[in-house]
RNA sequence: GCGCCUGUAGCUCAGUAGGAUAGAGCAACGGCCUUCUAAGCCGUGUGCCAGGGGUUCGAAUCCCUUCAGGCGCGCCA
């Protein structure tokens, strides 16, 4: 085989695009400007190897008919250097490329050339890419929408850096505003009643199991000599102790979930700078603002909004608004990422819009922000569904749901499916670690070949390395998906969709396990078994690759 | 009431920048281990793509409308 698979299509889009403009150039059709020139496979193998439905997507540009379109730029095809044997025109449009036999074996070259960075691709090659999720309050432990979050998020994360992007990933930590208030306020109510005081606990605190431990715990250091203080410094006491303890259980349980940061960004920064007020200043100064009632409202409804906002309420509080539009300015503008993505729960995509409006506002484009909106988590236990809201006590943590499914199973089962689709988290089931669960399916792909390489002891290095004895379906089929784990990589970018690398992780272990039961690769003609060894070990480190980025462990023995 | 998400096989879901005969897994039934891990493989079938209308060469996909479920519509975050 003369070329690595990157090469071949590279060289048929080429071809392609070339006979347009040589039909064109002869007067068969003309077309102001050119769609981009795609090339899929084809569902079906007698449609050929690649396919692509260009004279399908000129006939608006042309006035020419898709057949007429799809004979004239066959005519002009010059099959040099592109490996194709055969062109077809099919079904409405389609022109379908057959190639030598040989090329699917390129993709082995690819992989052996390319190695541990087989996949990766420069689709956002220059370009900075903030992520920023769970983002999770630091009153109190991560839920499962946390959860989910995180896995979405850091595989988001991982997908973009393969994607060529320069990634960050951030951690937004909402440590100031009302909920700290309230926040403190039910640590002083526990702290008062755990020493015998008869105090209200208030009505909409925290009643978390977790605010009465860490008075308790506080009370054992300090005893009870708070109780004399003054309200607020106490409280600001108690608020500075538990959030510290909080802040570092968060980091501890993310480091267990196999999610590390690069940023950590303090809301309360935002304050000290002076960003949320110079921000609001500025949006007054470019006219997007008024008074009315005591408060500062943001003219939302200008930007096509049904209603305006808050930005400063009527006690000069500025609201969590104003402060998020701040730390967007902050990550747009004084940061300079080129795009900023968000994950968050179905219950803020009100939010959604307010803040694309608010970024336009600022002189800065909407489209620079993007949020993956993912459905909250429903979760069941013993069909029962339970809430997660953190007032109310009573809920799963991120700790407790490793504990019970391990990190492995709840990163791939949050990444299941897509982000937008309502997801219950069945625990009972979950906990079976059963063959129920596909993250074994395809860790078993993984520790399978690695025991395979363990039992092969021959020297291969002097044996002739032939890939076209490679030649079963099984074989072939599975250097087919190998094959577009590149594409996979960049649809999953585009789409803002990890789900998709967790299918297609499925869809590579099913072709090996196809594979496994079909074909040895112990074998006594030694040119057929380095053959094979080449095809597994290139299945081995897809499957390793593909684990990396979704935060899983690819285990060499099962 | 308004907005967003969802509705596809018995169940859980892919497929939605319009494309070829709508696909997987689970569950059900029947096969495959003296040979590299049976947590595996092979085979058997299932659809008013929620309903209705429209756009066009072509619609699960786009538009309108109805229905069902979830979420939101706060000087909460």
């Amino acid at each position: 085989m003369k070329y690595t698979l990157i090469e071949i299509k590279k060289n048929l889009i080429k071809a392609i695009e070339e006979s347009v403009g040589k039909a064109i150039a002869s007067g068969a059709f003309s077309a102001d400007s050119l769609p981009e020139i795609i090339i899929e496979v084809p569902r079906e193998k007698a449609f050929g190897d690649f396919s692509t439905n260009i004279a399908m997507q000129l006939p608006k540009l042309t006035k020419k008919s898709p057949k007429f379109l799809a004979e004239e730029i066959i005519k002009n095809f010059d099959m040099t250097g592109t490996l194709v044997e055969k062109i077809e025109i099919a079904g409405p449009g389609f022109i379908n490329f057959t190639l030598e036999s040989d090329w699917i074996y390129g993709v082995l070259k690819d992989i052996d050339r390319l190695k541990e960075s087989y996949g990766r691709t420069e689709a956002g090659k220059g370009k900075t890419v903030n992520v920023e999720f769970i983002s999770a309050n630091p009153t109190g432990p991560m839920h499962m929408g946390n959860a989910r979050g995180g896995a979405i998020g850091d595989g988001m994360a991982s997908i973009l850096d393969w994607a060529g992007y320069e990634v960050t990933r951030e951690f937004y930590i909402n440590d100031a505003g009302n909920q700290i208030a309230k926040f403190g306020q039910s640590l002083e109510a526990r702290y008062l009643q755990i020493n015998g005081m008869d105090v209200q606990f208030p009505e909409d605190g925290y009643k978390g199991e977790d605010i009465t431990v860490h008075m308790e715990e506080f009370t054992k250091i300090h005893g009870d000599k708070y109780v004399e203080m003054e309200s607020s410094a106490r409280k600001q006491a108690f608020i500075e102790y538990a959030l510290e303890k909080n802040l570092t259980k968060i980091k501890e349980d993310l480091g267990g979930y196999g999610i590390t940061y690069d940023v950590w960004f303090n809301e309360s920064s935002l304050y000290e700078s002076g960003e949320v007020i110079k921000t609001i200043d500025e949006l007054t100064q470019r006219g997007h603002t008024y008074e009315k009632d005591g408060a500062i409202w943001f003219k939302a409804t200008d930007f096509g909004l049904e209603k305006d906002d808050v930005l400063i309420r009527n006690n000069e509080i500025p609201t969590y608004f104003a402060a998020d539009i701040a730390y967007h300015v902050n990550k747009l503008r004084t940061r300079k990422f080129d795009w900023s993505i968000n994950v968050w729960g179905a219950d803020h995509h009100g939010h959604v819009a307010r803040m694309k409006a608010a970024l336009e506002a600022m002189g800065l484009s909407g489209d620079r922000l993007d949020v993956i909106i993912m459905q909250l988590v429903r979760l069941t236990r013993k069909g029962e569904t339970a809430r997660m809201s953190k007032r109310q006590g009573n809920m799963v943590t991120l700790s407790d749901l490793i504990e019970e499914v391990g990190t492995d199973a709840a990163r791939f089962f949050f990444n299941l499916r897509s982000p937008e689709s309502h997801f219950d988290f069945d625990l009972d089931l979950a906990v079976e670690e059963s063959n129920e669960n596909p993250v074994f399916y395809v860790q078993y792909a993984h520790a399978r070949i690695s025991s395979i390489l363990r039992q092969i002891e021959d020297d291969l290095t002097k044996v002739k390395l032939d890939y076209t004895l490679l030649k079963a379906k099984e074989e072939r089929e599975l250097m087919e998906i190998l094959a577009i784990f590149p594409d996979e990589i960049t649809g999953a970018a585009a789409k803002m969709d990890p789900s998709r690398i967790t299918r297609y992780a499925m869809d590579v272990a099913a072709n090996f396990h196809s594979f496994y039961n079909a074909c040895r690769v112990k074998s006594e003609d030694i040119e057929l078994m380095k053959a094979r060894l080449e095809l597994v070990k290139g299945v081995k480190l897809v499957l390793k690759n593909i684990t990396e980025i979704l935060g899983i462990n690819a285990p060499e023995r099962m």
